[in-house]
DNA sequence: CTTACTTTCTTTACTTACTTAAGTAAGTGG
DNA sequence: CCACTTACTTAAGTAAGTAAAGAAAGTAAG
């Protein structure tokens, strides 16, 4: 197959409907490779001619769309004591979702899900191009499958294989904050910004880092935001250091905050805090001040570090936003370079299928990326992808 | 040209002398691939054959290197009151140096650089592949010819464009910090690692960042390592901001601290300092511990969101590292996570003469580099270095 | 000193992925 | 109706790679 037609099926999956001259414009080819490369695509039944844009003065140009049907994925969201799971055809239209009891620490776990993913595989009707899993923890990025998480209570446990041999299915695990970072790179605003940052506000504090349109890995992992130090000296954190922004800023850190200053006993839940500090001033002013704060000021370090153009805020911490957004305003536009200071943030309600949705996006990036080759699961989404239309099951 | 030739010119300019053979195993290509591409290069004389490498049971191999002459660079680093220079060949072997006093303020600043440039231009014997210039400040990645420089007292100064001009040759600049990271990336232990950071000490502190290999520019600039805030509340730093890690740990500040508390007068030199302070062990402790530790919480923040595999550490205040050392290594062991503290951290001894040939690199880089085509000036010192031999002065 | 083997490099013939050139298709505006 | 524009197709050619085969230049063993 030509190079040019994976970059065609990437821009049409991203860029919505597109004629062969537009894609000709972007790509910077000639015409007669639009035709060969869309001629291979429409064959195989991966795309398809839509309707005709307007004239603007010549022969009106006929837009070429993605065949909805003819792949499917499947995203998973992992948590402690649960999974969320989303099924969404290439349109990234979710067609059914599910949510289930787990229990990730103990030896059974593994086996479960392979149980509880082997249902939800059955229920897939075509052409099942692959697994994502979005884990919170740390996912190597050589063969994204081996997972390190704290909040699971896993070390090096290596799902991927073990999942994708049973089910005989590709599964690829990333980090959570990234795949939310894929996620905005391939469909959000981040689409046509090429150096952005992805925080995520919750139980843990999390970064994804995209640079120069790729989700950066680092050499050894990278976005470890919420243990950057935030206050010296500091509380204990549970990696072992002291001081981190999350024994800070998290939302457990909040809580307990709360508790010691005597404004909530310690069952009392997050959402009850929330009202109460919405409803006295001085309250929500002693308990987020301190953290908004050192989540500008940290914000703004790496900001100045890296020079990017958007910055996502995101995770289940958003809900009190306009409890954080005064002073982390303030104490970010006071830590950033004013030669920086042109960013834009946006930030993100939080949905729990919002993450599950991000895991199918690292399916999709794998099949369209240029240099996702790396490993072999990868590689087999890739090509089920192409042989789709060939298996005789599209609508 | 094919795609490969530039590749394989890259290879034996950064790596030396190596063998057809091997250059096919490092770069994925066929041996015929190889044969067209050296030739081309033998051609046009930018490239020749050395001796053979002794026989590991076969044919021995022949190794290919770089025509010293092909090409030359000079390379400047601007200073607020002087102008150090170096001429060097494809080697990177100094042919010869020059330094000159040089007003950098005042409207006839650009006047007298050209003239004395086009004084060193006439000295070059062959061909003058470019002139790269180091500058203290923030150069625009797009044209790599305006800079912004509080410490030269420009802002916004489009001095590329009009050196290039009345000189007529290619002219690069870049922030001096960033010459140096390319030249740890080309020449350096940097060579065969893909992610790392360059920090430098001294009047500012500054940092380069290298990401996949290449030097990472950011959307409005990057490495402002500088003025992330280390201190909350801290002094007021030229910048405009308050408590930046400058404020704190650049030499004119621990040179400040030290008037302050009275351990010499406001006109003593920095190295008698150095002198006092490694006299006494209580005026080092006083003195560096707290900018020691600063610095090291700083990186350590840095290098949690970057993970990269290697730190350099240079610039003229690394005389001094001596003093920093013990209080920085213990704060940054303190402040990386766990599982990204397999870094490497090297001090590289501090140059003159070695920021101006990092500004040569960045001249070599631009003809060399895969994705440099950015701006016409790099273009022009590919079209250089290729056309060398066709104007007929080589050795 | 021949013979077998290894490794390096070159030549030839082919493939792939584009291009340019020329023409067809389908609209617009005078 | 006819010139003009824009979109797409067909045909032929080109650039840059590959694979296969062989020549060149060494080592190793009998």
């Amino acid at each position: 197959m030509r190079d040019s037609t994976n970059e065609v099926l990437r821009n049409i999956a991203t860029q919505g409907p597109l004629s062969r001259a537009q894609l000709a414009r972007d790509l910077g080819l000639s015409g007669p490779t639009l035709t060969q490369a869309t001629k291979y695509l429409l064959d195989r039944g991966l795309i398809t001619e839509l309707e005709q844009s307007p004239s603007t003065g010549g022969r009106p140009a006929t837009l070429l769309g993605l065949v909805a049907n003819a792949g499917q994925l499947l995203g998973i969201k992992l948590a402690e004591d649960h999974v969320v799971g989303v099924c969404v055809n290439l349109h990234s239209e979710i067609l059914w979702k599910f949510e289930e009891p787990f229990k990730s620490r103990g030896e059974a776990a593994v086996k479960e899900l392979t149980n509880l993913l082997r249902k939800q595989v059955k229920r897939v009707k075509g052409q099942l191009l692959g697994i994502g899993i979005g884990v919170p923890g740390v996912v190597s990025p050589l063969d994204s499958s081996t997972a390190d998480s704290l909040m699971l209570g896993w070390t090096n446990l290596d799902v991927g294989k073990k999942l994708s041999q049973e089910l005989n299915t590709p599964v690829l695990l990333e980090n959570d904050v990234n795949t939310l970072s894929i996620t905005e790179s391939l469909y959000g605003h981040g689409r046509d910004v090429s150096n952005f940052i992805t925080i995520t506000l919750g139980r843990g504090i999390g970064m994804g880092l995209v640079i120069n349109g790729e989700l950066y890995s680092g050499s050894y992992g990278a976005g470890e935001f919420g243990h950057v130090q935030a206050v010296s000296p500091g509380a204990l954190c549970e990696c072992g250091k002291m001081g981190c922004l999350e024994t800070l800023a998290s939302s457990p850190a909040i809580h307990a905050s709360a508790v010691t200053a005597g404004y909530i006993r310690p069952n009392t839940s997050i959402s009850k805090l929330l009202e109460l500090a919405r409803s006295d001033k001085k309250i929500a002013h002693a308990l987020f001040k301190k953290p908004a704060e050192a989540l500008g000021i940290a914000l703004g370090n790496v900001i100045n570090v890296f020079g990017p153009e958007l910055i996502f805020i995101s995770g289940e911490g958003v809900g009190a936003w306009d409890l954080w957004e005064p002073h982390f305003q303030k104490s970010l536009k006071a830590s950033v370079v004013s030669t920086m200071n042109k960013f834009e943030i946006e930030v993100d309600p939080w949905d729990d299928a919002k993450w599950a949705l991000g895991a199918t996006a690292i399916v999709l990036q794998a099949s369209l990326s240029r240099n996702s080759n790396i490993n072999s699961q990868s590689v087999e989404v890739k090509n089920r992808l192409r042989i789709a239309s060939a298996s005789g099951f599209s609508a």
